[in-house]
DNA sequence: CGAATGATGTAAATGCTACTCACATGAACG
DNA sequence: CGTTCATGTGAGTAGCATTTACATCATTCG
């Protein structure tokens, strides 16, 4: 009789009892998460948006942290597909592919603010579930097996192990994204938008193990 | 008459009530926030383990956020003097002097875990006071100007923007603490110690800027 | 010396939050 | 039609941030 609908619901799909909240309380986190950061999330308020009693998430989720694990797992779900799609089995190269799986990370921190808060700026510890640690281990697997193909080339003497190379790469795009990308963007006068900036950085590590791109077109 | 004083408290420099309860506040909150990290942190058990009121506390500091963006303040106060002496103007070479910033960085984040989460890990905006901003930027002041020097000797035609390098080595650094240094420390199946991974990545980098070490010590 | 003053701390109250438990409601299924 | 299970509600507990009125004490000033 008055299961009003919160807010920002699409307006089908529901059955009885609000029908999906599951769904709709992660949506709610989602954009409280993306406005606010990870604390400006809260349990009562995604209850209050989905138009539910603040005791009814609980028939969903174990407590916050579990509904913050959900998101972040689904989060790196989408993750692994963005840097999937974007590495493309190494075309139209492996050198560009490379740059572009780099894109990708940057362009999934700022289009999706809420998953990526989820992932990495909130407290959870990756470890917290084997279902979480295997999708993020995915999700790196692809920059791992992106990382074997552009040193494959390499004579076996100079050729660096590629685990090592997806860490620097890795934790290059993670740095740039948590200093100037997403949320927060700290923007201290950076001379370069952060996507110019990884990439530029991608292609001097890379120079420096001995791959240049055959025709060099960005310098700097 | 009952102004007992807290447990951890040195037993020395203590006048009147409590004497100097804004510094026992900060070191209370340093120490639970290296513990549980910036969310693990109350300001009333910051109060409580102080030997104060919950009231108390907000005769020093407006409210939480300050509390925590003043430890961030003197955390960056630290962090610009331990870079500062890692590069140590540029001895013994330049090029080492360099790598040692790189890591006092991951030093820092090891051994002051509850500055360094204050500093990058809770929710402050580093814009949010000129002192935070100005102090931020000193430290970073240090790494830009390694970065002039580091690339100074190279011709004018390949030589690079050193503030973009000094970005690079700083979201590297940044990266590779923040995924696998100080707390949280993913740790997943890491090959090597965060310290030999950034050093090997500064060294590919400075390689690829066409900067090498006289003596290649250091192999991967 | 003694009283005003300002700095520092307290008690109590408000409102929000996470979380729990007993109960209600309705859907599905026998 | 009645039982059962899933899902939601209401009320309660406990903790936290924050405010306000009040207390206490050091200092300063007449």
């Amino acid at each position: 009789m008055s299961w009003r609908h919160g807010s920002a619901g699409r307006g089908h799909g529901r059955a009885y009892h609000h029908g999906n909240l599951r769904e709709a309380l992660i949506e709610a986190a989602l954009a409280l998460i993306a406005e606010n950061g990870p604390l400006g999330f809260t349990f009562a308020e995604a209850a209050r948006q989905a138009g539910v009693s603040p005791a009814a998430p609980y028939r969903h989720f174990r407590d916050r942290d579990q509904l913050l694990a959900d998101i972040a797992q689904q989060g790196f779900g989408h993750f692994e597909a963005a840097l999937a799609q974007a590495w493309n089995q190494g075309a139209p190269d492996p050198m560009t592919a490379f740059c572009n799986i780099g894109k990708a990370y940057l362009e999934f921190a700022r289009t999706q603010p809420g998953y990526y808060a989820a992932m990495f700026e909130a407290g959870i510890t990756l470890e917290a579930t084997p279902e979480l640690r295997d999708v993020s281990d995915r999700a790196f697997g692809i920059l791992r097996a992106a990382a074997e193909r552009v040193t494959a080339n390499l004579p076996a003497q100079q050729r660096p192990p590629a685990l090592m190379v997806a860490l620097h790469v890795w934790s290059l795009s993670h740095g740039i994204a948590s200093l100037f990308g997403g949320r927060n963007a700290v923007r201290r006068g950076l001379p370069m938008s952060p996507e110019d900036l990884l990439e530029a950085g991608v292609l001097v590590y890379l120079q420096g193990l001995g791959i240049s791109r055959q025709s060099s077109e960005t310098k700097f």
